[in-house]
DNA sequence: ATAGTCATGTAATGAGTTACATGATTGC
DNA sequence: GCAATCATGTAACTCATTACATGACTAT
């Protein structure tokens, strides 16, 4: 975040509350940890100070660097874990009625996140907030995947009877 | 794992490693581990021990009572970090080039997975290593969500000129 | 004055990974 | 005899969360 311009932990932390969240979450600890110990890699630096203790960090060459690294060259990681989806191998274990709950919640909650980000395009669109073309292109992303939840939960909410 | 019946550590191993790994990966270190806190916990016990030390686990009522409320009241986490989505938010730092070849790996690699999948379900459909339901089930949502994967990757990368 | 927000940090704990370490049994 | 596999464990470290702790500035 701080290659795209310098910012203060503060201006962090409402940027991952407001946008990165759905993504990325992390908290006020975790930042404020992370920032020093990246200025202690030298892969940021403090540019300057304001009221109330703010400092603003800047990246340095060497983070911009890591970060390129990090683009295109780690493996994003394939299988994160799901809960979720380890909930349903044991789906067994409980009543046929509470295995249909669980998958029926499922629909409803990804009915329920495509709905808000439906919200969040529609604002977009309408250019009042303007959302990076990346943003975006994780917006639509999200957009797909709850609709597949969605699907998917509602069909195996299905094939639970028998 | 052990509600469905008595195992060691070992042994579920092996089903981490042949049918769990795809949405819940764990370490050989963390499962020995694992089990002796639940062991302390009281959820499980030690219900058989075999030769090289093995020890076979069983669940207790308690570690029934623990899966069952994990299972119908502990709300599923609905937004799991995603440093493959984390980084489409910084694509706009390395070249237009390297941000789809970038997406475009993205594609091949869930072309490639949903080819995978695709093998297991063929398998399981032949009936010569049967799936349980949920495992079928969960085998959906990685078809679906693989697929969903490919075509989202595919359009943005497609996004990407101008 | 005081409420709200700006602003940063630490401590305890839990969860997870990598690497190390050891040894018994089985099948050929 | 020996290779493969069965079988379990510990130590050091990193990552992340929750709770605690503090205080400055600004607008009304």
């Amino acid at each position: 975040m701080l290659a795209q311009g310098p910012a203060s932990g503060y201006d962090l932390l409402k940027v991952f509350e407001l946008s990165l969240a759905n993504v990325w979450a992390a908290t006020q600890s975790q930042l404020y940890t992370e920032l020093n110990r990246l200025a202690d890699a030298g892969l940021v630096t403090v540019v300057a100070e304001g009221p109330r203790g703010r400092k603003e960090y800047g990246i340095s060459e060497a983070g911009r660097e890591e970060l390129r690294h990090w683009l295109t060259e780690v493996k994003p990681n394939a299988t994160p874990r799901s809960d979720m989806l380890l909930r349903v191998f044991f789906l067994g274990e409980v009543s046929e009625d509470e295995a249909r709950d669980y998958l029926l919640g499922r629909a409803r909650e990804a009915a329920e996140a495509h709905e808000r980000l439906s919200g969040v395009r529609k604002i977009a669109d309408e250019g009042y907030e303007s959302l990076s073309l990346h943003g975006r292109l994780a917006l639509e992303y999200g957009l797909r995947a709850t609709a597949m939840q969605k699907e998917w939960a509602d069909w195996a909410a299905d094939r639970l009877r028998g």
